[in-house]
DNA sequence: TATATACTTAGACAATCGTCTAAATATTGC
DNA sequence: GCAATATTTAGACGATTGTCTAAGTATATA
């Protein structure tokens, strides 16, 4: 798990978005495009990043290319930020 | 609450680790910088954006300034990131 | 097979980042 | 008040980031 990937990925605001928008179901590429107001290629470098924190998957679907949260890595997200959170204040935890 | 410096503060691997130890308890900057290997000022900065992220709260204890968890920030955090995944796949949440 | 469609890759650019050294500021104890 | 200690600020540096345009690659369809 590539921790460090993963809390640069979240540190651009498009790539949560990014993610936020993911939450709803799998989108394409230029499905995902038309939310934002960035030209393609700089979409694609943003992919790019949350491909390497491992947060999200892909899928060619004939012409495009479907984009999918992998909820696997959404988990692991879930501990690293736990463990940087004193146990005494988790929030919905014990121990 | 700045959600765009939480996670930037967080994107850099010196500031997760302050923030692990200071899990353990307040610490004072010189403290802290026994722990790591780069010039003081280099870890003033980490400070300076752990603060801009309201992560750390500074107290003055004589010559010393003593660094400490903000914890309500950190559950704050929690929120914001479990707020980035999908409510089936939450960890110790429900709905 | 040619053309259109959907993405990605390459390369450039300004802006931001993490680090450093050197100087400045604040506090303590003599 | 002065010297020592603790930390921050200023300014510089190379590295990385997010963006762009232009060119490349892959798939589908006429």
């Amino acid at each position: 798990m590539k921790q460090q990937e993963v809390f640069r990925a979240l540190a651009d605001p498009t790539r949560r978005a990014i993610l936020k928008r993911l939450q709803k179901g799998a989108l394409s590429a230029g499905g995902i495009g038309a939310l934002f107001d960035i030209t393609g290629a700089s979409l694609s470098h943003h992919f790019g990043v949350l491909k390497a924190a491992d947060l999200v998957r892909t899928e060619r679907r004939g012409r495009s290319i479907v984009y999918s949260l992998n909820t696997s890595v959404m988990e692991d997200l879930t501990r690293m930020v736990l463990d940087l959170i004193p146990a005494t204040h988790r929030h919905g935890e014990d121990q």
